[in-house]
DNA sequence: CAGTATATTATA
DNA sequence: ATAATATACTGA
């Protein structure tokens, strides 16, 4: 057994393969499956994973491993198996996959580094720095010639080394001690100076509470500084030593613990099912269906105790924006230090940490964001995805998978249950627990015998007609000053996606456009420019319209800023606070905003997306939708989903406690079904009016889709590429497949590439994967030497 | 025909 | 992805 198998970090379809290294002996007891090693590849040096040990190969001379990077494997056996079917399901490379479920941290940086070995000319050594050493970039950037250091690489003068190094820090604190007993501290103290009051404090620490101490916090007990250490140090009464920490992002937080609180009798019945099957070890899927405010979170709770209690492990996914220190207190307040935070706001470290607590077992619970899925315990009791509707589950870049999958996929390998949580489920989830693949579970009411919110759709072009070019109705206006009076909250929902600022002429029409990509520049007004969110082109925005060289030039569409102005006019006696990208940098702030207005130091919380889920304030009894259908002119089959998803969501913030709540949504489009049935509060009518659509234009969750997208500079090779691919697709796939295209992107040029796309709708192919590889594979030389380019994503999130 | 740009190929 | 090697292509 003296073979390793390895997963080589080279992203290329031509090194998608397991290469055979001969283990050292330093390394033959060390090296397990899972570990990151260092091996040669071509003259290199690269990372690589053990994917498995063995005693057989079919290549005669193999290059020896040549050193580990883990001690401990980084990935389970589990997480190994995993990695392969994900690769596959998702068509990325291997490498990839394995790559994508550990943290950055952990991803390997490479270093050219060349090293003085004899002596070289003056106009060379001048680019070594005093240790003979350089980077292999300053050599470039010297503008000394490559013969040069060539001749002296091959006269062996110079060496070049390859370097591999993680990114992965320890924080470290330093410590100080002594080995000197009690005693001799006494004698030694006799011998300091008198007159170094601070030097015999800090002895005299030593005698009264002997142990270690972290410097920091005794230098400011004692009100002094490292210089008054120095001399005990030097004299070796006291030693110092780095001891490493874990980083914890929480760690000045207090939180209060919180017990199991009494269920309702849906919450009850919910719940039963879910312990049975942790009891039973029985992977099953249940979907949990619960009207906002109905206490999805406390089943959750009470089923993670359980499997905490059998001493199994659970993963709980939120959706990144839900991801808030209210949400994160919830889990922490129960499980206190057995709970590990994943997500996006922490630092490469933090993040790390939280990961290698997960690894040596010292928390039971991950809590994070779509890739906390991969959180590398190792006897899973219950993997819960809250919010399972969300689509920010499946990520966007490679691999493309779905955190739902990946639970699945984990949940049948340990024998444990999900539980998909959402007041409103995916189209997807639903119909499958309709059909008794998941087992539904339904919290029809909300708990504290609270009442749903009431209701009222203003159609603001009735609100034009009657000569109010406000972006506020005058319904909405009246009941915000009617909260202000009563001392109650209102939360102002602005729907941003699909809904950017632009510039428009008012004499011509006139918008401007980015050179590059077929799309309107985006309105800045902090830099005062005209930016493309697609390629990062900018221009300062123009003075008169490049059309027809008028004036007027006007500002289109809503930002937060904007409204903020609008309604400080408006209501000049309301306190604001303001929540989205720009007042929400800072790390920290999001939860200092929202503390302020918990704390009710404002009257109105306006923001973005951030602040349709989770908020939970006792005062909030208004809560209003500015613009509800800004998603709905998305070409997205999906929109009405998602329109309808986000206005129950946002509803679901209003009269949560005592007070009841009202609801206000304004809209251009009142008759349109995903906003009438948000209105209802009930999301069978909306599933089933949405799912004849689907029906009728063929899409899921009747069918499933894959969607091609083929770019190239010149448009008619994209088209013509693409009509290509679209009869190999039919040639080779079954007669029941419906395949639509060429048809140019709904963003039809990207950084002056023309994209065109392919559609391909089914219900069974087995062999489409292979079909799509073996179409890659054909086109490989192509995408390298043309510049074509071929995306695929299989069951696609995003059309665009 | 050397010297250099470009394509091909292997990486264990 | 990257570097070494093979091949094609300039300019003498």
């Amino acid at each position: 057994m003296n073979i390793a198998k390895v997963v080589v970090d080279v992203p290329a379809s031509q090194t998608d393969r397991v290469y055979d290294y001969l283990i050292p002996a330093k390394l033959m007891d060390v090296l397990q499956p899972g570990m990151r090693v260092i091996v040669p590849f071509g003259n290199r040096r690269i990372m690589g994973f053990v994917l498995q040990i063995s005693n057989r190969t079919e290549v005669d001379k193999l290059k020896e491993i040549q050193e580990t990077m883990d001690l401990l494997p980084a990935l389970t056996p589990e997480l190994l198996d995993l990695g392969v079917w994900m690769g596959e399901q998702t068509l990325s490379f291997h490498i990839t996959a394995l790559q994508a479920m550990l943290p950055q941290a952990m991803k390997a940086t490479y270093k050219k580094i060349l090293v003085r070995t004899g002596d070289i000319p003056d106009e060379l050594q001048s680019v070594f720095s005093k240790d003979n050493t350089a980077l292999f970039e300053q050599f470039e950037q010297s503008g000394v010639s490559f013969a040069m250091l060539q001749q002296a690489i091959k006269a062996g003068q110079v060496e070049l080394r390859y370097q591999v190094n993680s990114k992965e820090t320890k924080k470290t604190v330093r410590m100080l001690d002594t080995k000197q007993t009690t005693e001799e501290l006494q004698a030694e103290l006799s011998n300091v100076n008198p007159r170094a009051m601070k030097q015999r404090a800090l002895l005299e620490h030593f005698i009264e509470e002997p142990g270690p101490v972290a410097q920091k916090q005794l230098l400011s007990i004692y009100q002094t500084t490292a210089s008054t250490l120095k001399p005990l140090l030097d004299a070796g009464i006291l030693q110092a030593y780095d001891k490493e920490i874990m980083r914890d992002p929480y760690e000045d937080r207090k939180i209060e613990p919180t017990k199991p609180l009494e269920l309702s009798d849906s919450q009850a019945r919910a719940l039963q099912p879910i312990l049975k099957s942790i009891l039973t070890e029985k992977h099953d899927v249940f979907l949990l269906h619960g009207v906002t405010g109905s206490g999805k979170t406390e089943v959750y709770l009470q089923a993670i105790q359980q499997v905490l209690d059998k001493g199994q492990e659970a993963i709980v996914l939120v959706p990144e924006i839900a991801l808030t220190p209210q949400t994160v207190n919830r889990f922490k307040g129960r499980f206190g230090s057995d709970v590990a935070v994943l997500h996006s706001a922490l630092s490469a470290g933090e993040k790390y940490d939280e990961w290698r607590k997960i690894q040596r077992k010292q928390v039971k619970v991950a809590v994070g964001a779509r890739s906390a899925i991969f959180a590398p315990f190792e006897n899973l009791g219950i993997i819960i995805i809250d919010e399972e509707h969300e689509t920010s589950y499946k990520q966007e870049d490679h691999p493309k998978y779905h955190a739902r999958d990946i639970a699945i996929f984990r949940g049948k390998y340990h024998h444990a249950p999900i539980v998909l949580g959402s007041a409103t489920p995916s189209l997807e989830s639903y119909a499958r627990a309709e059909k008794g693949v998941y087992q539904m579970l339904e919290l029809p009411e909300r708990v504290n015998d609270a009442s749903m919110p009431d209701y009222q759709i203003i159609d603001m072009r009735d609100e034009l007609h009657a000569g109010n070019r406000s972006i506020f109705s005058r319904e909405l206006l009246d009941q915000m000053k009617e909260r202000i009076c009563k001392k109650e909250q209102t939360v102002l929902f602005l729907n941003r996606r699909g809904y950017s600022t632009f510039v428009m002429c008012r004499d011509c029409g006139h918008t401007v456009e980015c050179p590059h990509c077929d799309i309107t520049l985006t309105y800045h007004r902090s830099s005062e420019q005209l930016k493309c969110h697609y390629c990062g082109y900018e221009e300062p925005v123009p003075h008169f319209c490049p059309s027809c060289e008028s004036d007027t030039i006007r500002y289109f569409g809503t930002g937060t800023q904007k409204v903020e102005e609008t309604l400080t006019q408006l209501l000049p006696e309301a306190r604001v606070i303001r929540m989205d990208v720009d007042t929400t940098r800072r790390k920290g702030s999001h939860e200092k905003l929202l503390g302020a207005f918990g704390r009710g130091e404002a009257d109105i919380l306006l923001g973005t997306q951030m602040i349709a889920k989770g908020l939970d304030f006792e005062r909030v009894t208004l809560v209003g939708v500015l613009a509800a259908d800004s998603m709905l002119h998305l070409p997205d089959f999906r929109a009405a989903e998602k329109t309808f998803q986000l206005l129950t969501q946002v509803s679901g913030r209003a009269g949560r406690h005592a007070l009841p709540g009202e609801v206000i949504i304004q809209t251009y489009s009142p008759e349109h079904y995903s906003v009438e049935l948000a209105a209802s509060g009930d999301y069978r009518p909306f599933f089933q009016t949405e799912m004849q659509t689907r029906r009728v234009f063929q899409y899921p969750p009747y069918y499933y889709l894959a969607l091609l997208t083929i770019s190239h500079q010149n448009q008619v090779k994209a088209m013509q590429t693409t009509q290509t691919i679209v009869q190999l697709l039919q040639k080779h796939l079954s007669d029941q497949v419906r395949i639509l295209g060429p048809t140019p992107s709904p963003l039809a040029r990207i950084k002056d590439r023309y994209r065109f796309q392919c559609m391909i709708k089914y219900k069974n192919e087995p062999n489409l994967r292979d079909v799509i590889r073996r179409i890659l594979h054909y086109y490989e030389d192509a995408r390298k030497k043309e510049d074509l380019q071929i995306h695929v994503d299989l069951q696609p999130y995003s059309l665009m």
